[in-house]
RNA sequence: GGAGGGAUUCCCGAGCGGCCAAAGGGAGCAGACUGUAAAUCUGCCGUCUUCGACUUCGAAGGUUCGAAUCCUUCUCCCUCCA
């Protein structure tokens, strides 16, 4: 197998675990953070700092890729690898989230996903087949079989009907899937229905994947529904794979990821915020566009050891928002990526510790928002 | 010296007798953002405590039931002719 999950360590008390995830480009820690690279590039990031601030593994995305520039000319690079210069994991969404998330623009049938493009209007498909293989011309380290996300709030019927679809696609995907060098995660569905999530678990597990992500969560439900969720799912799972959590990036549903036994996880929210003027941090968000911050010279986070928290004030960069300098974008773009990935070092090392509860409740003692 | 044009709410700029507290931008302020159609989107933006009331459209007078809009004078800007 070409992606095997190794536990280290469980929490006593809790779901949590601390692992090691071996792909064909490193052997990377876990629970881990995995910054989006939607279009083969971490917004505003260059792969060297992306590396600086420990980042593992980066999403890239088969629909946006496979529109543009293509799977071809990406092959033609030798893979997204070495088109973006990054040496460390890639794991590449099927598109199913598009398929969520596009709306009039798609129509799904059986077969697969007609979508309109969202560049210029062209008629495009993506099917478990198509999908798969895009992902292999990628080279993505891992691949995600191609799903369908159901939006929230859904009815039990359509929900169910999805989730069955989703697993059929998913038995195409491994069927399609031939890549010696790429692991294939399948996708839990299920809506918000525990009878669904259940099916859907014990189907997806018997396909045997590489690792198993719980999808179409974080998709507008009550953090509580989507923790009960996730505490009815996570158990379905082997515990030789890993766990991945997808669209998941706030600290607190991380940390609560992580207490239910899920290992990895990937948001866009750190980079989006960070360009619209927002940087995580412990408390909670700090909204550095505000006027509150005119004249405050500490830094984004105090303790912080990212670059942006090292040499640049709250008052300085909100100065370069006003001014829609675009190095607003890189040092918050920053600063939220490190505060993350550091998030999760330091949750592996309390698992590793065994005081993950201490560490959650000191989470919680601080945080608001 | 002569002939025109113009002054609108923080800025630009529409309005040219009632539907105007006054379009639209910008700036400012605030909110949202969770497998990225996102450097995006939303709200507020004269004062007061909401309905509503009150004070505004260079200044002062006037016409009118009613004026940012019409008239008179004044102040300041701009263009052209000498």
């Amino acid at each position: 197998m070409v992606i095997t999950y190794e536990l280290q360590k469980e929490c006593s008390h809790t779901g949590a675990r601390a692992g090691l995830l071996h792909t064909p480009h490193g052997t990377f820690m876990t629970p881990m953070f995995m910054p989006v690279g939607t279009q083969a590039t971490v917004k505003t990031m260059t792969p060297e700092e992306l590396h600086e601030m420990g980042a593992q593994i980066i999403l890239s995305n088969t629909y946006h890729l496979f529109l543009r520039p293509g799977a071809d000319l990406v092959e033609e690079a030798g893979g997204l690898h070495s088109f973006m210069h990054w040496d460390k994991g890639i794991l590449t969404d099927s598109g199913g989230f598009q398929v969520f998330s596009l709306g009039d623009l798609r129509k799904i049938t059986e077969e697969g996903v007609a979508f309109r493009s969202h560049l210029d209007g062209s008629k495009k498909f993506l099917s478990p087949e198509i999908a798969t293989k895009v992902q292999e011309q990628l080279g993505s380290d891992i691949a995600m079989a191609f799903d369908e996300c159901i939006p929230y709030p859904a009815a039990h019927d359509y929900a169910d009907k999805s989730t069955a679809r989703t697993s059929r696609w998913a038995e195409r995907c491994r069927k399609a899937h031939t890549s010696s060098k790429q692991g294939m995660f399948g996708i839990v569905q299920g809506g918000m229905y525990k009878d669904l999530r259940t099916r859907s678990a014990k189907e997806l597990v018997a396909m045997d994947f590489d690792g198993y992500s719980i999808g179409g969560l974080s998709v507008g439900e009550p953090h509580e529904l989507m923790y009960e969720m996730l505490e009815h799912t996570t158990p379905l799972l082997p515990t030789n794979k890993a766990r991945y959590l997808m669209g998941v990036g706030t600290p607190d549903c991380l940390v609560e990821g992580v207490a239910r036994g899920v290992d990895m996880f990937d948001c866009v929210y750190p980079t989006r915020v960070a360009r619209n003027g927002m940087a995580m941090t412990h408390k909670g968000r700090v909204v550095l566009k505000n006027a509150t911050y005119v004249h405050d010279w500490g830094p984004i986070e105090e303790g912080c050891q990212c670059y942006a928290c090292r040499h640049y004030s709250r008052a300085y960069i909100r100065h370069l928002y006003k001014a829609e300098e675009i190095l607003a974008f890189r040092l918050v773009s920053y600063h939220n990526l490190y505060f993350l990935l550091q998030f999760m070092r330091d949750m592996r090392t309390a698992i590793l510790e065994d005081r993950f509860p201490a560490f959650r409740d000191e989470f919680w003692s601080l945080y608001t928002h």
